[in-house]
DNA sequence: CTGTTAGCGCCTTCAA
DNA sequence: TTGAAGGCGCTAACAG
C-alpha cells in the first residue's frame, strides 16, 4: 500500500481498509478528490475527468468512482477550482441600499439570472458612501469575481477607471460611470421626468415643483433635466426646485411653499424616497391631492395604487433592468474581451396614470414614454 | 539571477530589470506576492508578514515592500488565502425572494453587519423552491462559505440536517429548521397574530377571518395558531380561514365572504403578500375599511400609514433581525464549535395601531406584544 | 528580522 | 482509457 503523508489535520493513524478510512475522513474533514481516488482505487485525474466529463472513463471505473463519491459524500471544492483556473463563476454587485423596492427588485432579478447562468452572486451595499464603495470593489477584485455590477454612488468618481478594474468586466447599473468604456444599463430618466411634467401641464398646471434629493446622483440630475426641458418648452418658470433630504426638511419645504403667494399647484418627485417624504408631509399638513397639489412620482411601488388618491407614477422596469444588466455582464465575461467603448442600454419607462395627477380614471392607464 | 519559470500566461521573454518586469506584469496578469517580493528584493514571506502584520519587519524592508506593492498595484489574492487557510471570511444567505420589503430589509442589514465584521456575503434566492434551495446550499458549501444564513422554504425539509452541513455553522432565519440543533432567529408569530385578533375582538368583532397563504410556511402556520388561540379563548368560532394564493383567488374568496349570511366583519392577514391581495380586492370590490371590514395585517411596510385608512399592523423588527442573525452566525463561526442544541432567539413584535382596525387615533399608537 | 520549504485541492500537460 | 508530476498564490512551520 502506498504511503500517505498526513498533514496536521489528519493525525489519526491510517486505517487499513477503505471502509474505515471513509468513516474517519467523514468525521475529520471534508473529503477531497484524493480521498475519492484512493477509495475507488484510481488516480485523481480519473475522478476529475469523471466529474467534468472532459474525457471518457470506462463504464466500470466510472461506476467505482461514483460509488466512492457517494460513500464519502464528496463535493468538489469550488474554491480550489476557482483558485486554480481563471474563471470563478461569480459576479459581484454593489447596491447603495436594498431597502428601496426598486433596488430590491433589481437584486432579485440579478440572483435569478445569475443562477440560471451558473454564477454565484457576491452582494453588498455601499450606503451611497464612495469610500465604502471603493473598499467593497477592492474586496471583490481581491476575491477574483469574474465581473462586477455597480450602481456608482457619485456622478464623478474619478477612481472608477478601466485600469483600476484591470481585465474585470464591469457594468454600470442605473447610473453610468464617468469613464465611457464601461457598459451601462440605464433608463429614460430625462424623458420620463419630462413626461411627468408634460402631463401636469396638460392638466393646466403652470407652477410645478420638482422635489429632488441629493443632486449628485446621476438619476436625480437627469430627471431634473427632464423637468427643466419640459418647463422651458412650455415657457414656464422653474422656480420651485428643492432638495428634500429628510422628512423634516421636506415638511419645512412644503410648509414654506404653501405660504408662497404664487404657490405651486403641482409637484413631481424624483424617486421613491422623495415621494415618500412628500406623501408624508401631505399627510401631516393635511393637504388634499390633487386639489391642493397634483402629484406625480418617479418610480412605481407596490401599493402606489392603494393610497388615496392612487398615485400617478413613472414606472421603471426594475426586474427587466436587473435581468438585462446581469446577462450583459455575463456575456462580457464569457466572450472574454473588454470593449473599447461600452454599450449604453437605455430601458424604456412608462407613465402609469392613476388619479393623483388630477385624472379621473377608474383604472390605471399606461402611457409609453418616448 | 534566479531562474523563473514561465507559465503559459507569461510568454514574453523575461526582462532583466525590475522596472521592465513591472511594466510587463501589469499588462499581462495580476501581480502576485512573488512579483512584489522580487521587485522589493525580499522573500515572499516578508511580503506576507508585512501585509498581515503577524511579525515585525524592519523599517527599511517595509518601505521597500510598500513601494513595490504600490508600483505593481498589487492586491492580495483573497481566493488563494481562502483556499489555503480554513477561513474564507464569507457567509452565504438564501432568501425565498427579495421583492418582499421584509426580506429586503433583512438583506440590507445582513450586508451591513457582514461588512462591519469583515465578511463577504454570497446572496441568492430560492423562490420558495426546496430543490433550488438545496442546490444553492450545496453550491455554497462547495464554495466553502464559513457559515450559512437560511430562510428554509418548507416546514419539514428532512434533508436539512446537521450532518448534511458538516461543520459549517447554520442559522435559520425567520423560520426554524426542523432539526433543533440549528440556531434560529424568529419572531413572536403566534403572540403577534393573537394580538391582532384580540384587538379586533375588543372592537366588538365576533366573526374574524384569517387570510393566509401557503400553510406549509412556518410563519403562516404559527400565525394561524395565534389566531386560533385568540378565537378559542374568546369562545369564538374559527370558521373563516382561507388561503389566498393569488390576487384572483383572494378576490373570489372575498366576494364569496360578502354573500355569506353571517359574514365576517373583520379580517387579519398573515403577511405582506396576503395584505396586498386583500387590499387589492377591497379596492376592486369597492369595500370600505373599517366599515365593511376592519383589517389588521401582519408585517408593516413603508406606506402602511399612507393608505386610506392607515393600516393597523404587527411590525417585525426586520433590520434588527437581520443584524442579530448575522452576528449570531459570525459568532458561531469565530468561536468555531458547533453547539449540541441551537439557540432559539425570538424577537419581539409590536402592534402599530392606526385606523383600519376601527380605532380613531390621529397618530399611530404602538403597543408591545407579550 | 528574514528566507526556505511544503502543501492546501484541483486541473493542465505530458506520458503510458 | 488512465496516471504522475507540477503549479496556481498564499502562509504555517521551521530554519537561519
Amino acid at each position: 500500500m502506498k504511503k500517505y503523508k498526513l498533514s496536521k489535520s489528519r493525525e489519526e493513524s491510517t486505517p487499513d481498509t477503505a471502509q474505515e478510512r471513509e468513516g474517519e475522513a467523514r468525521l475529520l474533514r471534508k473529503p477531497t478528490m484524493t480521498d475519492v481516488a484512493r477509495l475507488a482505487g484510481v488516480g485523481t485525474m480519473t475522478v476529475s475527468r469523471f466529474l467534468s466529463g472532459t474525457a471518457t472513463v470506462s463504464e466500470k471505473t466510472a461506476q467505482r468512482v461514483q460509488t466512492a463519491i457517494k460513500q464519502l459524500n464528496y463535493r468538489p471544492n469550488e474554491l480550489a477550482r476557482a483558485f486554480r483556473g481563471q474563471r470563478n463563476r461569480s459576479i459581484g454587485i454593489i447596491f447603495p441600499y436594498l431597502y428601496d423596492p426598486f433596488f430590491a427588485d433589481c437584486a432579485h432579478a440579478v440572483t435569478v439570472v445569475a443562477r440560471e447562468r451558473g454564477y454565484t452572486v457576491l452582494m453588498t451595499t455601499s450606503d451611497e458612501e464612495p469610500e465604502t464603495e471603493m473598499r467593497e470593489i477592492e474586496l471583490m477584485l481581491q476575491r477574483n469575481v469574474d465581473g462586477i455590477l455597480l450602481i456608482p454612488t457619485h456622478r464623478r468618481e474619478s477612481r472608477l477607471t478601466r485600469s483600476f478594474f484591470g481585465r474585470t468586466p464591469v457594468v454600470a447599473f442605473d447610473r453610468p460611470i464617468a469613464d465611457s468604456s464601461f457598459d451601462a444599463v440605464l433608463v429614460q430618466n430625462t424623458a420620463g421626468a419630462r413626461q411627468m411634467v408634460l402631463h401636469l401641464i396638460e392638466h393646466g398646471h403652470k407652477r410645478i415643483a420638482f422635489m429632488g434629493i441629493n443632486r449628485n446622483l446621476y438619476t436625480i440630475h437627469a430627471r431634473l433635466l427632464g423637468y427643466r426641458r419640459a418647463m422651458q418648452d412650455a415657457g414656464l418658470r422653474e422656480e420651485f426646485v428643492y432638495e428634500c433630504d429628510s422628512e423634516a426638511e421636506t415638511e419645512r419645504i412644503m410648509s414654506a411653499m404653501l405660504k408662497h403667494e404664487d404657490r405651486p399647484t403641482a409637484i413631481v418627485t424624483s424617486n421613491n424616497l422623495a415621494t415618500r417624504y412628500v406623501l408624508n408631509s401631505i399627510s401631516h399638513l393635511d393637504l388634499r391631492v390633487p386639489e391642493d397639489f397634483a402629484l406625480v412620482g418617479f418610480d412605481d411601488f407596490d401599493l402606489a395604487d392603494m393610497i388615496q388618491p392612487p398615485l400617478t407614477v413613472i414606472r421603471q422596469p426594475s426586474l427587466e433592468m436587473g435581468r438585462t444588466a446581469t446577462n450583459l455582464l455575463i456575456d462580457r465575461i464569457e466572450q472574454g474581451e473588454i470593449p473599447e467603448a461600452g454599450n449604453r442600454i437605455i430601458m424604456p419607462v412608462e407613465m402609469i396614470v392613476r388619479r393623483s395627477c388630477g385624472c379621473k380614471n377608474r383604472k390605471a392607464q399606461i402611457i409609453p414614454v418616448s
